[in-house]
DNA sequence: ATCCCAATTGTTAGCGCTCACAATTATTTC
DNA sequence: GAAATAATTGTGAGCGCTAACAATTGGGAT
């Protein structure tokens, strides 16, 4: 047990001494190198044990001008989504030896955004990965002076930066063909805003789909994301629902969506089938229970730091990593009445 | 604009050469340090400008033995209360200066837990946040060697640690009060598992406010947060129901409950009302809207990071700050029939 | 002018580590 | 057994910064 009268932590050197050799061995063993005899690291990694000996990871920074910390910037931080992914970035990132540090913003501005890359890169980053799904990031960052790798998560970097992303078209395909083949004609979306990149991509999937199946695009409703916007829309579609079925931006607008068509008695899926995205942990309790095409964020987080230890590493140009979203049916959808 | 021919990052040195004056003086431009004539301070802030000069962080923390770095431990990451606990905390810390530096554990277990601090204390931290909602994290830290200050978030400290919570126990005498000023007499408790100090101690304040009315506490059934598990149970209690009214341990798992009650046709508020615990941002769209206790987490993380500061500072004792809960009326709970 | 004190600026050392290279020892080969 | 090679270990410098102290400067009071 550490005595609290110790007058400071162990460094390199009594490692050495206790082990009786020199500090540069201590450091071999430490870092792993080859060409330490097997008797020496022994001794060594007893002595480091005794003295519990930590490495300081300011001087080694210092001299390698390296962190092994890997800056996450985010915007929306609080929402599923953003937090899963960071948990996914966490772990492949804690298995691959680096650290991870974070940065929340409020707003996607230009300024606030230029400032909280300031406030990261302070730290001496090894590498940045930015979560902010909102159109125009890609330009926003190209104007900044960054001197190392930078990973986008959920949009394309555009040739000038790696990413990783959920590949929204295809979502929306697979909701929209599901709808399809139960047979509707009326198809209707609830997007959201259409400066987020989803948003928009998501619109795209769905009004793609249903022009190769000549179905017509017209309705076309623009949420904000919130399950109160969802329900706003709704209570308009109760009143005058054209559509037999609608696909719904994400899960929370959804909810909005089921509310108001319950208070209006309009029922799902007899009268109008619903289709939500991103497959929360609770959407298969709504009611009733809700169709949705998931998207694994913690995979997302993981491939992401992959691609960012790939630009590390190599420091190769942009990567690109993309994950498939699912459908997954529940109660919500059924054939046109 | 930097050009990228540049060797390496312009020093300390480089801008004391640049303005004439020694790195000791820049040193104390950029710390603020009083006693710089004015006109020295503006010709070193010009030379900075100039260079595009930054301060290197591994330099400054290997000297001063700070890294004014906040570590934050965190289970359950990807929830709603963690991630925006989390959020509160990064707000607070950007605007003290400090940096945010996150690992996430999957299970808290005492090796988990180790392994996970270990990893942490590694980058030298000035403090460490402990997001991890289990009953014996206190245990689990005395017994680990920690030479930095600890706040435990929705913990008791016991006196051994720092903590940031939100009172719990008045968060369900809340509900409960709520409950019998309607009329109720039977109610009962969907708590969460007894072994999370949350639902522990969310089960406490019910049971508490029962008996000083002198009702009977019953009528007690555990989930595991789940709107899974709240659906399962909603179903034994739709079989039998026993109880006019229902407080549950989170939002989640009320959720559950009210598909579980709609599917076997109890109605809410009528036959039998429900209030959750967090407000999460859907609850007010379930259906009917959610009767729940707001517990405001980013607040909940900013107190934290005060007590932190606080902490870090004044090397003081452990200190506590108690976040207050509100009850939040909407539509699932009415007078017993 | 002369001294003194405060305000300002400069000098030196060292934080703990890794890099590049030098020195030593063990192992092979003839 | 000596020379050549390979494996292992040691030495010195310096990463960029701040702390402590030393040196300088510029006003008042004498």
């Amino acid at each position: 047990m550490a005595s609290s009268t110790d007058r400071r932590l162990p460094r390199l050197e009594d490692v050495a001494d206790r082990a009786n050799v020199s500090h540069q061995t201590v450091s071999r063993v430490i870092n792993n190198h080859p060409n330490v005899s097997r008797a020496t690291k022994e001794k060594v990694e007893a002595a480091i044990a005794e003295l519990g000996y930590r490495r300081n990871t300011a001087a080694r920074n210092l001299v390698t001008r390296r962190t092994q910390t890997i800056g996450v910037l985010a915007a929306e931080l609080g929402q599923y989504g953003p937090a899963n992914t960071l948990l996914g970035v966490q772990q492949a990132a804690r298995e691959a030896g680096y650290f991870v540090s974070i940065t929340a913003i409020k707003e996607a501005g230009a300024d606030a955004i230029s400032d909280a890359i300031r406030h990261l890169t302070d730290q001496g980053l090894d590498g940045i990965i930015v979560v902010v799904p909102h159109n125009g990031i890609v330009e926003t960052l190209a104007g900044l002076t960054l001197d190392v790798p930078v990973v986008i998560v959920g949009a394309d970097g555009g040739g000038l930066f790696s990413s990783a992303m959920v590949d929204q078209g295809l979502g929306a395909r697979l909701a929209v063909s599901h709808l399809i083949d139960l047979g509707h004609r009326r198809i209707g979306h609830v997007s959201g805003p259409r400066d987020w990149t989803d948003g928009r991509s998501r619109a795209e999937g769905w009004g793609g789909r249903l022009r190769e199946a000549g179905l017509s695009e017209d309705l076309l409703f623009e949420g904000d994301w919130s399950a109160g916007s969802g329900y706003e829309i709704g209570r308009q579609l109760a009143a005058e629902c054209a559509a037999t079925a609608l696909f719904v931006g994400n899960d929370q607008m959804a909810l909005g969506l089921l509310r108001a068509f319950d208070e209006a008695g309009v029922r799902v899926p007899e009268d109008v089938s619903v289709v939500g995205f991103d497959d929360q942990p609770e959407s298969g309790y709504f009611i009733p229970p809700l169709t949705t095409v998931r998207q694994d964020f913690e995979e997302l987080g993981r491939r992401c730091m992959k691609v960012m230890l790939g630009a590390i590493e190599d420091d190769a140009g942009a990567g690109t990593t993309v994950v498939e979203p699912v459908l997954v049916v529940r109660r919500s959808t059924a054939a046109p009445a």
